[in-house]
Order: C-alpha cells, then structure tokens, then sequence
RNA sequence: CGGAGCAUAGCGCAGCUUGGUAGCGCGCCUGCCUUGGGAGCAGGAGGUCGUGGGUUCAAAUCCCGCUGCUCCGACCA
C-alpha cells in the first residue's frame, strides 16, 4: 500500500519538491480549469466555477444583510471617463485594452474594456444623486474585468477575472469611513469563516494603495510556500472620484457638497488562495462550508451484493440531501473503490462515506475525514446527527491549521538582513517598523522582493525602528513575497 | 516587457545529439473477469509531431519567425 500511494503522488508533484508545479498540477488534475486560447485567460471548469458559486452565495448574503443592492453596468467605458481622476489613469493605463473598431466603422472614441468600475459607476451616480436623501447609494455589481497583465496565473492573476465590486456614495467622510472597515469586517468574516483562511488585516501604504483611492485596507492571506494573497480590498476614496465625476448634493444646510465614496471587492483570485492555503501532496481540500460536494458517497461489494449495497448507498443519500447536506454518490462499476479513494481525495471533497456488505451487516457506515484522514465507523441510526458536526469539526480544524501555519511562518525583524534572510530562507510574512518613506519601502523589495503587505491595525508587537534606515518607526508593517 | 526552459495521441513522456515509414506508460473502445486504498488477461481505436517559412532527394529531428504555457525579474485583484 505504501509503495501504491507513493506511485499515486508522482502525478502531483510534492509541494516541497516545487510548489508551482504542485499548484499547476493540482488545478489540473482536480479539474477546476483548463486554459483558453486566449493569452491569460482561463475556463472555470464546472468543478472550479461552483467553488465562485459558493463564494458569491456566502458574500451575497452578508452584502444583502448590511443594506446593498446588486446592479450591473456596462462593459465598456468610453475613453474620456479615465482621463477624469489623474492617479485612476496613470494605474489602470498600462493594461487596458481598448474597443477601437465595431460593425466594421473606427469608433468616434475608443472603449475601455473595464478594469474596474469606478468612473462609469461615478459618472451614473452624478446623475442619480441630488440630495442628501438620496444618500448612501449601496451598489454591488458581480461583473468580470479585464486587466491586461504581464504575468498571469490561473485564478491569482489572469487577463480576465471574475469579481465583485461594491460602490457606494455617503454625505460624510465619517459614514463612508465607517462603509469602508464595515466591508473590511464583511470580507474578513466571510474569508475566515467560509473558507477557513485566517487574514491579517491592515492599511495600505501609500505605495501599494488603489490608484485613486484615499486611503486601502487589505485582508492578507499567507499561502503554504510563504507567500501572501492579497484576499480582499476595500477603498475610501474621500471626495477625489466624487469632484472627477461630479457627484453633487444638496445637504440639510443647503449647501452643494461633494459626496464621499467607497468601492470594495474581492474576485476569483480567493480560489488560488484556498488551493494554495489548504492543499497538500494529496491534492485538493476543501473546507465544507464552500465544497460544492460535501460528502461522495462510495458503495463496496461484489458482483452479487451490489444491488443491495447500492440500493441502501442511495437510501442514504436521499436522507443526506433531505437534511440538506451536499451529497453525491458514486456507484460507477468500472472502478475499484480504491481508485474512487484516492480520486476524491484529489478533488477536495471533505468526506467520504463508504458503505459495503460488512458495515450493512453491522449497522454501520465508514466516515473518512479529508483533513486528518482519520476513518470512523459511524452507526447508521445516528449518521444524520454525525454529519454535521463531522463538518464542523472539519471546517474548523482546517481554520486552525492554516492559522498554526501562518503563526509559526509570521517573523519578526529589526534590520534588513534579518528579513531579507528570513524571506529568503524561511519564507513567510516579516513585521517590521517603517519610517514612512517610500525609499525604505523600495529599498525591501529591492533587496530581497518582499512587498509592503499592509499596516496591521493590532500588530503582534510594535516595532520601534525603521528597517532600512533605523530612523524611529512611524509604522509596524508586514512584509512578504506576494502573488 | 526582458532572461531561461518547454510544445510529439485525451494525460505524462521517449525519439532530436548523428535527418531515412512516429513509439512507450496511463487513459479510451470490445470481451472475459473483478470490487474494503488507483485490479488482471486478451484484442482494438487513436497523432496535419503548436504554427508559418527555410535548408535537403528526404525534417518530429537542422535553421529563422510567430503563438501558447512554465519558471525567474520589472508592473498588478
């Protein structure tokens, strides 16, 4: 059995051995995605595209809850709009591609394919908004962007990706504040809690912050090779998009002000990061709260038990799907259990159920756990009490052991050495204190390629000392690699 | 966009150095057999060798261009 698993493994590279392999390998063989053949750009393979289902559902729910409402704009944003906001065109010029041409005529001006949506969304709510009645607008929209990007990976970085984005306008800095770390709170709840990844989160530097925003805050996720995934942003963007675009109202001391707006979203890229926070040499796994299939059911026996085994296999998969757990059963006859084993495995799927002639005799199913691998024997009479709380236990262990993970590869450092070292040997995340030049900034990257993360809002430790010049630290930021 | 590598059957690869009728494993199809951790036997199908040019009597093989993917850098959800 050993020296079976060991040929098993060989068709996923070990983490250890290459991790991009790992992750290029896993996305493959679990049948997330296949490659479009346009540059950069991906299928969302059903397998894959339910796991965004799940993610829309989950976030959905908490946008409706706090008060937003979904709408949809256009694709395409008519030239002018970017030259409105300087930083937004400076950002967002060099990927953008451009609609010059259509129904065989050059176009008057050309179209953006959208990157985001802040200056056509500004440009309807300068229209929408007159009074400080009519505020706040809670706007999401599910949409795909484009961004031309040099370097693209499948869900971390592609041409075109699927995202929401909030927008909202406020009558004041305060409530748009308020909007800002309201969603912030929303992303983190949703990213800890569905997909059982812990964040850090923190503010943006100047640097790394949204090209026209204010100020950024960013929920920041650390992979298993020590890189971190930017999880989820969120962006006050003051009254800067509001006097580009002419949001106007009138307040309740008659006076025309410019409002202040938000905008917020998160995209398919929190699938790379769930790959990559919980996989390992097995393949997949997937926390229960998001799996697509919580639970494959797999009967066992021979020829002359098989309708029986299967009958009662598909007994328990109507109680299951009645007590509305996700349920699929697998009862193709051309494959040995075995085969099924390993394959689910592969795939993520937290639980599997195996049931043959010997567990009907006695009563019984066999729970095997993803995460642990751990298999119990489970008394049909109480599987349906079982279930959930396996789940549970399921979701809640894989929450703790990537935060375990991420603790034990979180640093601390107080010169540069010291963290270029650290990043390059232990990987991981590095606190460190920062004096608020951006020279210090760059001269991190420049030395080892570990990024500003952000700002923690509660660092672990406050760090007194720049790490480039040794000046008094006015920050206590995290550094690390990034994708 | 710079540097490196790769592209041959659905998947993983060999063949290329030294040009001469395209191979292996897995998968797929048929039959028998089999089912508690990727079963076995027998027979079979499947490829414009990424693409466009060039050299040559002859190109998967040598040369040039292009495209895509992977890795490393500069830019980004």
């Amino acid at each position: 059995m050993a020296k079976q698993k060991k040929e098993f493994v060989t068709e996923i590279t070990p983490q250890q051995e290459d991790f991009s392999r790992w992750y290029i390998d896993v996305i493959k063989k679990a049948d997330l995605m296949d490659y479009a053949p346009v540059r950069g750009c991906i299928v969302f393979k059903p397998e894959g595209y339910e796991l965004w289902e799940a993610c829309q559902r989950e976030l959905d729910k908490r946008f409706k809850a706090t008060g937003h409402r979904n709408a949809y704009f256009p694709l395409f944003i008519p030239e002018s709009f970017f030259q409105k906001e300087k930083e937004h065109v400076e950002g967002f010029n060099p990927e953008l591609p451009w609609v010059t041409e259509a129904g065989g005529e050059k176009l008057e001006e050309r179209l953006a394919i959208r990157p985001t949506s802040e200056t056509i969304i500004g440009h309807m709510y300068s229209q929408w908004i007159q009074s400080y009645r009519d505020l706040p607008v809670l706007i999401n929209q599910w949409a795909n962007v484009v961004r031309w990007e040099k370097r693209t990976l499948p869900f971390l970085r592609t041409s075109e990706f699927l995202w929401q984005e909030g927008h909202t306008a406020h009558a004041s800095e305060a409530e748009a504040r308020e909007e800002t770390m309201k969603i912030l709170d929303l992303y983190t709840d949703f990213v800890e809690t569905e997909l059982a990844i812990p964040v850090f989160r923190g503010q943006k530097t100047p640097s790394e912050k949204f090209a026209g925003a204010v100020d950024t805050y960013s929920i920041e996720a650390m992979m298993k090779d020590g890189k971190a995934v930017q999880a989820g942003t969120s962006h006050y963007m003051g009254q800067n998009f509001a006097q580009a675009f002419d949001i106007k109202f009138l307040d309740k001391d008659n006076q025309l002000k410019y409002a202040y707006t938000t905008s917020w979203g998160v995209s398919t890229r929190l699938l790379g990061a769930l790959i990559m926070v919980h996989g390992d040499d097995r393949g997949l796994a997937l926390p229960p709260r998001v799996a697509p299939t919580q639970v494959i059911i797999i009967p066992i026996g021979p020829q002359k038990e098989r309708e029986r085994v299967v009958n009662h296999a598909e007994d328990l998969r109507q109680r299951l799907l009645a007590a509305n757990i996700r349920v699929r059963m697998d009862a193709r006859e051309d494959l040995s259990p075995g085969w099924k084993f390993n394959e689910y495995e592969m795939r993520g799927i937290p639980v599997r159920l195996e049931v043959g002639p010997r567990d009907m005799d006695n009563g019984q199913v066999v729970l095997v756990r993803r995460d642990t691998g751990e298999k119990t024997p489970v008394s049909t009479d109480s599987l349906l009490s079982a279930l959930p709380q396996l789940l549970d236990d399921i979701q809640a262990n894989m929450y703790a052991k990537a935060k375990a993970f991420r603790d034990e590869h979180s640093y601390t450092a107080d010169t540069l050495p010291e963290l270029a070292d650290i990043i390059r040997e232990k990987r991981g995340f590095v606190l460190a204190g920062w004096c608020g030049d951006e020279a210090c900034e760059k001269a991190v990257k420049d030395e080892c390629s570990a990024t500003s993360r952000n700002i923690p809002f509660q660092p672990p430790q406050e760090m007194k000392h720049c790490i480039n010049c040794g000046k008094p630290a006015q920050h206590t930021v995290w550094f690390a690699r990034s994708y």
